[in-house]
RNA sequence: AGGCGCGUAGCUCAGUGGGAGAGCGCUUCCUUGACACGGAAGAGGUCAGGGGUUCAAUACCCCUCGUGCCUACCA
């Protein structure tokens, strides 16, 4: 007997630990199985659970599970990213509270820390998956920074560089102060911002008068080396080649000409940084200009800034200004609208920065990465992203790989100390060619995001050829949100298809991101994250699992609200409450038999109309939660088996056995509780993928289906578990509507539930037989006695009535009859009718509508106009004998 | 600046070229032997606005308004 309330806690650590135990979500290398395989989108290993990835992690598993469950030598990847810039910011912090800092300490022992604290707090997120119920493989847990990750890292870079795919130079890149370091173009973030743009004059060297400048980053002047404006522009033609002097520190520089340059925009005439400025770094270089650094890698000015040497650039613009002001240069200030970039790690303002860096050249990769989406070797889901991911692509830039910090992998490149040899290599080099010893390593390690660009295949084992890469790859679908398609699923696709010559997975789908109830994106700062681990349990996680996902519709964002959450939880409750209903009625003894028995016709008795109707409504909802799951439409499969199981197996059908189940009739007692127990176990298995615990819980419970040890390696439903049969579902149609038409009288006459109607139904050629043989279960669910069925039944004196396709129905009410009420209530339920009669007959007079229309809609409007006229016309019927009956009581 | 998406019941959202659905909320009735985290019945929508294509548009096309996001080197 089950407890009255489902009560998650327990209950989850119990089965997870069970089916960890029993080894469940191994894969095989080698199977006779076909594969199915999905390596999780490694969460940083700083990191712990958000609801991002709790979605993610829900969408995964289930449909990992669904798929071992359905015969697939199934492999669920798990592991986690060393997460470079993140890490060496978490334990750089720790240390600056111990009042130390990573140089005291020196490279070697910084590492060590970080290894340190991996070990500590590395499992956080790990557990937590967990928690989710994430069947995730653990013996194949793989980390970024683990030795065979690192393999594959140097291999890749090594070959790169040998094909000269890889390049070191010195170029302008995004720099972040505070973290020290380059960052890729998509590591910085655009915000808009109101800022200003100030001009400048810059008086001539040789003559009276100036040029003015209109520049958004006044400071930058210190390092121009030129004045650009437009070749075409009349205003300026006579200067190109005069010389200004910068105001303070006086250097003079040229007035150039270069197309770059709107006209139309400030003054025309632009301040030429080419050390600090993309767009003046191309100047620079056509125009061969020097490039002066006047910044530090710390955001302060360098020697090259004159007097404002040391100064931060943000107190350096102020001083500038204000000195620009006191000499008369600044002519004007105005509005300006502009994006200015931060660092997505730490939101310093970014700097465009001069230094020499290794970069990816990318666009032979990308080539081969949008040919396979193009040509259909990977799906991306929904199709809307690949206009994105074709966009990002074709417009793709170099990769800026390099990191100016300690924590990653260390860049295999190694410089001679006394020749000019550089060395890329797999090994760690003795000495060089030359034969000098020890040559030293490039200081630098790679971004985060190249090893995990090889996460599908180096975790398989690449490089060795291993029976995992065999077997798994190309990985089956990749599930994330639609933030790192670029950082990373695109990577990945051009670096599985270089080194695998196969693309990385099959399906791409990008799910949701997910919002707070007001639409606003969750953040620390906002204080507006909901926390997954409190909504496990707070509601159970089974709940917020079928939360997630039922919310996972393709295509929209999810504003994330808890009272869904409490109204699934409410569907636990109603599944938990089913299976005490089947726990009370099914005793140890009770003889249950398998169902292809009793559809064969092996027994005596025959299966009710109950048992037949819910057997084929089981039949139809199987493959369309499998047709749902295979198109990734979670939302559609949750709501499938809600539907289901909610209203069709507990609402109708469980109330339409408990005749049998409570009566002496042990044959078909037999027959009821053998459906049932059939029908609510395969429900159990639809649903486990979605809410593993309590379906394992309830199932172990059960006195039938031990054909395995596990729910989660039980057989995933198939239809033939159901059994289709079209005459049921006919047949209860009719019932239904004759239960639902005493129900709507009882309702809406506000008649008790308790009281017991007497009903006459006049019924057509069609239902009579129908109703007689089933007036039983009109008595139990529309409460009835003496229901009396036949095709000559009048309308009673003093009584309700309702008109249904097949049958009117009659409720004779004697003393509790209220004429006007009813009267009232049929002229509403007339006007109805009548507005669907207009609209029908208004198609159906439409010359071009029946010349058109193909044929069925033509024949089935008639059918439905010729419906409510007889509808209509019995309606009418009823009102007459009312009014007939008012009059003469009167 | 360019691109993408969204606007359907009070709220959150499904949905489809043939007069709209769910969950929650709301109203009325009900402790009937699984469940009040429940049952039964009901109210509630010019499917943002305007135009076009079509026999037929909430759905397809165009415009407007509102809203969200992504990409971008306009100083």
């Amino acid at each position: 007997m089950l407890e009255k309330r489902y009560e998650p806690k327990d209950i989850e650590k119990k089965w997870y630990d069970f089916w960890i135990e029993k080894d469940y979500f191994r894969a095989a290398s080698k199977s006779d199985k076909p594969a199915y395989c999905i390596v999780i989108p490694p969460p940083n290993v700083t990191g712990s659970l958000h609801i991002g990835h709790a979605l993610d992690i829900t969408l995964q598993d289930i449909m990992i599970r669904w798929k071992r469950m359905s015969g697939f030598n199934t492999l669920w990847l798990p592991g986690t990213d060393h997460a470079g810039i993140a890490t060496q910011n978490v334990v750089e912090k720790e240390l600056q509270r111990q009042g130390t800092d990573r140089h005291k300490l020196g490279r070697e022992k910084f590492i060590e820390k970080v290894w340190e604290w991996k070990k500590l707090y590395g499992g956080t997120i790990i557990n937590q998956l967990k928690v989710m119920g994430a069947s995730c493989d653990w013996s194949r847990e793989r980390f970024t920074l683990d030795e065979g990750l690192s393999r594959a890292v140097r291999e890749v870079f090594v070959r790169l560089y040998e094909e000269g795919l890889i390049y070191r130079g010195e170029y302008l890149i995004n720099w972040c102060p505070r973290c020290h370091t380059a960052l890729s173009d998509l590591e910085v973030e655009h915000e808009d911002k109101q800022g200003k743009l100030y001009y400048i004059k810059y008086n001539f060297t040789d003559q009276e008068g100036h040029i003015t400048v209109a520049t958004t980053r006044p400071e930058t002047y210190l390092g121009d080396t030129a004045v650009a404006v437009n070749p075409e522009d009349e205003r300026y033609r006579h200067l190109i080649g005069k010389k200004v002097r910068l105001p303070v520190i006086n250097r003079d520089i040229p007035v150039i000409a270069d197309d770059f340059v709107d006209s139309s925009f400030g003054t025309g005439a632009v301040k030429v940084t080419p050390a600090h400025d993309p767009n003046d770094f191309e100047i620079g270089k056509r125009h061969n200009l020097p490039f002066i650094n006047i910044l530090t890698g710390e955001g302060r000015m360098s020697e090259e800034a004159g007097p404002y040497k040391g100064q931060d650039r943000f107190e350096c613009r102020k001083n500038v200004l204000k000195d620009l002001e006191d000499i008369g240069r600044l002519e004007k200030v105005t509005d300006h609208a502009m994006a200015v970039g931060h660092c997505y790690r730490c939101k310093t303002i970014v700097e465009p920065y001069l230094s020499k860096q290794w970069f990816v050249k990318i666009a032979p990769l990308a080539e081969e990465a949008i040919r396979a989406v193009k040509e259909g070797q990977v799906k991306i889901i929904p199709s809307g992203w690949e206009n994105s991911y074709f966009d990002w692509m074709e417009n793709i830039k170099d990769w800026c790989i390099s990191r100016q910090i300690w924590w990653g992998h260390r860049i295999p490149v190694w410089y001679c100390r006394d020749c000019e040899e550089i060395i890329v290599s797999r090994e760690t080099p003795a000495e060089c060619k030359c034969g000098s010893a020890a040559p030293v390593q490039d200081d630098d390690v790679l971004d985060t995001w190249f090893s995990s660009a090889l996460w599908p295949f180096s975790t398989l084992g690449w490089p060795d050829d291993t029976d995992d890469l065999k077997t798994f790859y190309p990985t089956s679908v990749l599930i994330t949100g639609f933030d790192i398609l670029f950082f990373w699923v695109a990577r990945m696709m051009m670096m599985g298809l270089k080194f695998m010559k196969e693309e990385p997975f099959r399906h791409v789908y990008i799910h949701a991101l997910i919002r707070d109830a007001e639409g606003q994106k969750m953040s620390k700062s906002k204080g507006n994250v909901v926390d997954p681990l409190k909504m496990t349990e707070k509601y159970g996680t089974d709940a917020f699992r079928f939360t997630l996902a039922a919310y996972a519709a393709q295509g929209r964002d999810i504003k994330f609200s808890e009272q869904r959450v409490e109204g699934y939880r409410h569907f636990l409750n109603k599944i938990w409450n089913v299976a005490r209903f089947i726990s009370m009625n099914v005793k140890e003894e009770t003889e249950i038999v398998p169902v292809r028995k009793i559809y064969k016709g092996d027994l005596r008795t025959a299966p009710t109309l109950a048992d037949r109707w819910i057997m084929s409504r089981l039949s139809s909802v199987i493959p369309e939660v499998g047709k749902s799951l295979e198109e990734y439409r979670f939302n559609d499969a949750a709501g499938a088996l809600y539907q289901f199981i909610w209203h069709e197996l507990c609402d109708w059908y469980v109330e339409m056995i408990k005749p049998e189940l409570y009566g002496e009739d042990q044959e078909s007692k037999k027959i009821a509780v053998s459906t049932l127990v059939h029908v609510f176990e395969v429900s159990l298995a639809l649903l486990h993928p979605v809410m593993p615990f309590i379906t394992e819980e309830i199932w172990q419970q059960l006195p039938r289906g031990k054909e395995t040890e596990s729910l989660c390696i039980r057989k995933y439903p198939s239809s033939g578990e159901g059994t289709e049969d079209r005459e049921a579902e006919r047949k209860m149609n009719v019932v239904m509507d004759a239960v639902t038409g005493i129900r709507n009288i009882r309702g809406e006459l506000n008649l008790s539930p308790s009281l017991e109607l007497q009903a006459l139904i006049k019924a057509s050629n069609n239902a009579e037989d129908i109703l007689n043989e089933n007036v039983a279960y009109i008595g139990k669910l529309a409460r009835t006695k003496d229901v009396r069925i036949g095709r000559e039944v009048h309308h009673p004196k003093n009584s309700a009535s309702a008109v249904r396709p097949d049958m009117e129905i009659f409720i004779p009410l004697e003393g509790l009859f209220d004429i006007d009420a009813e009267i009232i209530r049929l002229t509403k339920e007339k006007g109805k009718v009548e507005e669907e009669i207009q609209f029908v007959g208004k198609k159906l007079s439409n010359e071009n509508f029946v010349r058109k229309a193909p044929p069925a809609v033509v024949e089935e409007n008639k059918l439905k106009y010729d419906e409510y006229m007889e509808k209509l016309k019995s309606i009418q019927n009823n009102i007459d004998k009312l009014d007939q009956w008012r009059k003469s009581d009167e």
